[in-house]
RNA sequence: GGCCCGGUGGUCAAGCGGUCAAGACACCGCCCUUUCACGGCGGUAACACGGGUUCGAGUCCCGUCCGGGUCA
């Protein structure tokens, strides 16, 4: 009997990975990653250990608490802040799965003695023909998280399981409801887990430390100043709401500028741009090109855009340029760029590090 | 000081005697969402003040206050 380590958040997609690998034969354990913990003792989101291990109980498999709390820090939070306060927008959850959840779960199955890690995701894995594995977007769109997990490594996927990728989330609910489960009806995560209070950009001011978050301008395309901001942290390139500038016509943020302290502000139609560069890519469906070469791919630039088609170019240094068929609107520096195949498969992905035009 | 314009929600701005005063932007709420956002839906909110005229005034008249312009 093949053993699987599930990771349990202490939600129903988790819950019910466990229940499916379960019923599939698995012997199955669970484990919660304690990424979190605030000053008060509350738990973060991505990791509720008592709803988990009700989970494991009515599941009747061992289940152990994991404390990740420094590489958590180490890996995610502190990036994040850093992101932060050089004016790009993070995606905390690709970097949590690549280096602390993938990373943990590895090493407690090497441990335990289990042959497969397995998650909750709405995506599966895929071996393809030329032997490397990769994520394939799952069945039912809308529940898709393949963008969080393009950053994960060949050897993590090889022993990865995902048993959701082919089910809706309201026939996960049912199967939960059915098993019984006591995490049946408990809502969706949201927002960032390790933010239990107040915003993210409390937190950020608070352990950022020093100057530059300042206030400052917003500005306009040619440099006139429209208002004051409440410190670059507060936005991101796209962003409409709290901005507070009564222009007649919808503002966006349409650039950040960290050295200068200024948010450039534009209409929607200023948000569109065709050619992005993106740094720190990782390639799944394929070993990294050669320099110049061309892959057609659908891109997505933030967890929701639905992609559009592009061509990635490989420009070296682990990076490459991503030309756009159509101008995609309000790619931000700092979010992941993900490259799809036509099969939904995903090439690779990117952080994003520049706007070319 | 004289004369001339103008003072409608947070901002801009319709209205020009007669539905419980448009709209845009902002703001707030909900939905959506393992990032940040976008988006969808809904909501709060105003006739500077005091007198008149009129059946009825944001709309007409007078005055006060406050802006802006202009002339000595």
């Amino acid at each position: 009997m093949s053993k699987a380590i599930v990771g349990m958040s202490g939600g129903v997609d988790s819950a019910v990975a466990a229940l499916l690998l379960k019923q599939s034969g698995y012997e199955v354990a669970g484990v919660t990653l304690r990424v979190w913990q605030s000053e008060d003792g509350t738990e973060g989101r991505c990791c509720d250990i008592e709803d988990a291990r009700r989970v494991a109980f009515k599941l009747g498999i061992p289940y152990y608490p994991i404390n990740c709390i420094s590489d958590f820090k180490r890996y995610v939070i502190e990036p994040f802040v850093n992101a932060y306060v050089s004016g790009y927008t993070p995606n905390p959850c690709v970097e949590c799965n690549r280096f602390v959840k993938w990373e943990k779960l590895l090493h407690f199955a090497k441990v335990f003695g289990a042959e497969y890690i397995a998650t909750g995701h709405y995506a599966s894995v895929v071996k393809l023909d030329n032997g490397r594995y990769t994520v394939k977007k799952a069945l039912f769109a809308e529940k898709d998280q393949t963008y969080m997990l393009y950053k994960l490594s060949q050897e993590q996927l090889a022993s990865t399981l995902m048993p959701l990728g082919s089910f809706s989330k309201s026939e996960v609910r049912r199967m939960a409801r059915e098993a019984g489960l006591p995490s049946a009806e408990k809502q969706d995560s949201q927002e960032i887990c390790f933010i239990t209070e107040g915003n993210y950009t409390d937190y950020i001011e608070k352990n950022a430390g020093h100057d530059s978050l300042g206030e400052g301008n917003f500005i306009d395309e040619k440099g006139a100043v429209l208002g004051r901001h409440k410190g670059i942290v507060h936005y991101t390139l796209g962003q409409r709401k709290g901005l507070g500038l009564s222009l007649g016509f919808p503002a966006y943020v349409k650039e950040i500028r960290a050295g200068s302290n200024e948010v450039v502000i534009g209409g929607e139609s200023s948000l569109y741009s065709r050619e992005l560069i993106c740094g720190n890519v990782n390639y799944l469906s394929c070993a990294e090109p050669a320099i110049g070469k061309r892959l057609a791919c659908s891109v997505k630039v933030r967890y929701r855009h639905c992609g559009q088609p592009a061509i990635i170019e490989s420009i070296g240094g682990n990076r490459v340029k991503i030309s756009f068929e159509e101008p995609v609107k309000a790619a931000s520096p700092g979010q992941s760029a993900v490259f799809y195949d036509d099969f939904g498969c995903v090439v690779g992905g990117g952080t994003i590090t520049g706007i070319l035009k």
